[in-house]
This record gives structure tokens, C-alpha cells and sequence, in this order.
DNA sequence: CCAAAAGTGTTATTCCTACACCCATGC
DNA sequence: GCATGGGTGTAGGAATAACACTTTTGG
């Protein structure tokens, strides 16, 4: 691409993408992180990143990123923040977008992800990272806490069919606080968007739950009439 | 700058940022734009920008921007978002972190930024903007909204002195509704953060209006003590 | 004395919270 | 038949929304 005059004269930056991954394995909300594989800080802890290419936009840098550490595309991504304090990276100065992403933790490419030493941590326990990615992570998790009260994204980290219980474990893991089951039905039911099928999981309990899915088409229908998300 | 032989094969790119500011002249909320001056685009409305240097932080960048402009420093500032689209300025690849400001509109350099042909458009009645300025104030717009609702911002658009009906005219501008009087009134006189004067602004009534002032210390003291601020 | 904006109080409704019991099933 | 998790209903309290009148004062 031809450049201008007027913009040679400006420095160009090292433009960097780190993606926050996040997963929920019934219990916890998980981080999926790599351990670096080469100085400085090498075998130390790191989110998932790369450098911004000529012919991506940064949204597609964040998706490639995320398919090269997972095989996965199409998932729920959402841009965080550009981190760019001078000394950020002590290689060499890198302005750094963060992403955050939700998967299903049993439907990423795991042979994939060993092959780039990637592992699943709970947040609650999750290693120091490198660079500025604590914070990264930090804010990723306060914007998925608000996001997930009022947009309807927790269902990307669940099954397609899941259960009440399942989806307030979710939310209790999400805001690291107890609910009250019976105050979250009761909301639950009273959300339209929520289709009860004609199925039950019987893995965890002996009476077994319905399973429930959530109907995108008619959400968006929904939102469009003017109704809002609201969970918690 | 030394770099590294694992950065050296990757590309590097322009970084701009631009600047959302807003103003509020008692009325309306206003936006400060400027008259592009140079192909491509010329004559045409922009919001300010200019390019990242090796030597400053996203953050320290974003404020030079705006002192350039304006003349003013330390203050209200947030990143709004990162646009990173390959061909969003037909120029050159750039990526534009986008920044929103909150200023007074009495206390600019007002010969300065006439120097770089800058004028105030009520955002209801902005111009068309260049490149993809129009989605960053939309977005920008959005986010003030919600900012506004949660966090006491909007303090930065009045005078230190202001009278309640000038903060429910801000709100009403910010949110393009109109509100209630006596609610707001009586919500606001429950905010301990709030300091009445001994002092009225006479200018659009006979009876006046007393003056108030935000405890910004008081505040930070509550909020450490987990109360959270809510208006609308 | 009157026009124009400032200030204040009460009530109805809605939403949220707290809380306890019955149900279905596999063993 | 009992242990385990799933499912439902009600009542009290808090926050919100709707609404009307009195006050001050410059002209």
C-alpha cells in the first residue's frame, strides 16, 4: 500500500492482540492460558496473543488468534481495551488490544491447544501472569460480570440445552456469589426468549431437570419491541 | 529502540488517536469538531486526532490531542474503543484508538482551537463525519450514557458552582428525555456527596437557584465504603 | 399583583428479597 | 422409604414513578 507525506512522517507501533479466554466447566469459571515458550519470561503464564497482520482488521486478528490457540470460529468475542503504556512490553513498544472470548470448554481443539501448552485455571486460582495481562484479565472479568447481567451471553459458555440449575451455577461462578434458586426461576420463567424442551438431564440429580434453550430469534425480536435483558 | 528478532518479522502500523469531546452550553450537549483541512476529506468535519508517538502512552497520546486542541490538561477522559477496520482510513492502514472527553465550555483556549478551524455543533445537529468518526461518536454517545448513570461525570460538563435545575437540564440534554423535577430533586437532596452554597444564581429566575458543589473526597470516602452513585 | 422558575411531600405501584414446603426418582 | 436435588408460591419492604401546590422576587 502507498503511504502519504503526511503520514511518513509518524512512528508506526507493533500492534498486538491478547485474548482472554474464558470457560465453565460446571463449577468454576475457567481461563484458558499458555505457558510462554520462549524469553523473556519464559515458562511463565500468558493469555493467548499475536500480532496484528496488514490485511486483518483487529477484530479479525483477535479471531484468527483464538483459532490458532483452539480451532474454534464463530464464537463470542468482544473487544476489551487497548493497553498501551510505553513500557508495556519490555521487548519492544506494542500497543496490545484485548479480547475477551467465551467458549464451550468441550468443544475447543484440545490436541491443538497441548501443542501450544495451553491450560484450563479457575479464576479464583489462577497463576501471576506476564506483562500487564493481570489486569487484563481483571477488567475482562468486571465487563463479563456487567455484560452477563444484562445481555444474554452466559449461554455461550454453556451447552445448547442446559438447565436452570446449570445457568444459575453459571451465574454464581460469573459473580463469585450465591443466589437464591427459587427468586432465579422465578425471573427465569418469566423471560420469554426461554424454551423448556421436552427433556430432562438426569446427571445430577435423580429426579432430573428439564433442559431449557435459548431462543436468539426470538431475544432479538424481543429487543427490537423494546424488552431488555436483565439477570442476576 | 532495540527490537527483537521474534517482533522483527511482524508488521508494524500507524496508530491515531481521536477525540470525542463534549461540552454542554446549558442546553444541549455539544460536540467540538473541526474543518479537515488537507486531502483527502477536505473541508469536511472531523472529530480532533492525530498519531501515537514512540514516546508516549495510548493515554498520554489522547491528552496531548486534546491540550492541542484546547489548551486544557488533567481533564475527564476515557478510552472508548479501539477501530482497527484494514480500510477505515483510505490513506494508509491506521488504527485509531478512540478517546471521549469531557470539558467546560467556558474554559478552553478558544483562539486555539479556532486555529485548527474548530467549532461546537449541538449532537443533535453534527455534521457528517468523516471515515468512521460517525460510529465513534455514536458509540462515544452511548457510553456517556451509561457513564453518566453510574459514575459522577457529569460534574465535568457544569461549572465547580452549579444550581440543580442546570444538572437536570445536563441529564435531560445527556439523555435526550425529559425528567421529573421533584424525583430528581429528591434523589439528589439524599446524596450526602452533594454541598448546597449559601449562594443563588439569580440569572434565570427572580426567586434564584442555590449553587452546589460536588465533594469529590467525600465521595471517594463513600464509595469506599461501598456505596455506589445511580441518576438518571 | 403577577409571571416565572424554584422548591417540597404524599401516594400508588412495581420490583426485589426473604423465606419453606412438596415433588420425583434411583437406590 | 429415604436421600437428593428440582420445582413452585407468598408476603413484607424498598425503590420508583406519578402527580400538585406553595414560595420567592423583580418588574
Amino acid at each position: 500500500m502507498t503511504t502519504d507525506i503526511v503520514y511518513d512522517q509518524h512512528e508506526k507501533h507493533f500492534v498486538a492482540l491478547d485474548c482472554i479466554i474464558f470457560g465453565f466447566d460446571q463449577q468454576e469459571l475457567q481461563l484458558l492460558l499458555i505457558k510462554r515458550g520462549f524469553e523473556p519470561e519464559k515458562g511463565n503464564w500468558s493469555l493467548m496473543g499475536g500480532f496484528l497482520k496488514s490485511d486483518e482488521s483487529v477484530d479479525e486478528g483477535a479471531e484468527r488468534i483464538l483459532e490458532t490457540l483452539t480451532g474454534l470460529t464463530g464464537v463470542y468475542m468482544e473487544q476489551l481495551y487497548a493497553y498501551g503504556e510505553v513500557r508495556r512490553d519490555p521487548v519492544a513498544r506494542t500497543i496490545s488490544i484485548a479480547y475477551y472470548a467465551l467458549i464451550r470448554t468441550d468443544q475447543y481443539n484440545k490436541e491443538l491447544a497441548d501443542s501450544h501448552n495451553a491450560q484450563w485455571f479457575p479464576v479464583s486460582r489462577k497463576p501471576a501472569l506476564i506483562f500487564d495481562h493481570n489486569v487484563m484479565v481483571e477488567k475482562a472479568l468486571a465487563r463479563l460480570r456487567r455484560r452477563a447481567r444484562i445481555q444474554p451471553i452466559g449461554f455461550e459458555l454453556l451447552p445448547e440445552k442446559f438447565t436452570i440449575p446449570q445457568l444459575r451455577s453459571l451465574y454464581e461462578a460469573i459473580n463469585n456469589q450465591p443466589l437464591d434458586h427459587r427468586n432465579f426461576s422465578k425471573r427465569l420463567n418469566s423471560m420469554e426468549w426461554l424454551v423448556k424442551l421436552n427433556e430432562k438431564d438426569k446427571t445430577s440429580s435423580r429426579k432430573g431437570a428439564f433442559y431449557y434453550q435459548f431462543d436468539e430469534d426470538l431475544y432479538q425480536k424481543l429487543v427490537q419491541e423494546g424488552s431488555s435483558f436483565a439477570l442476576k
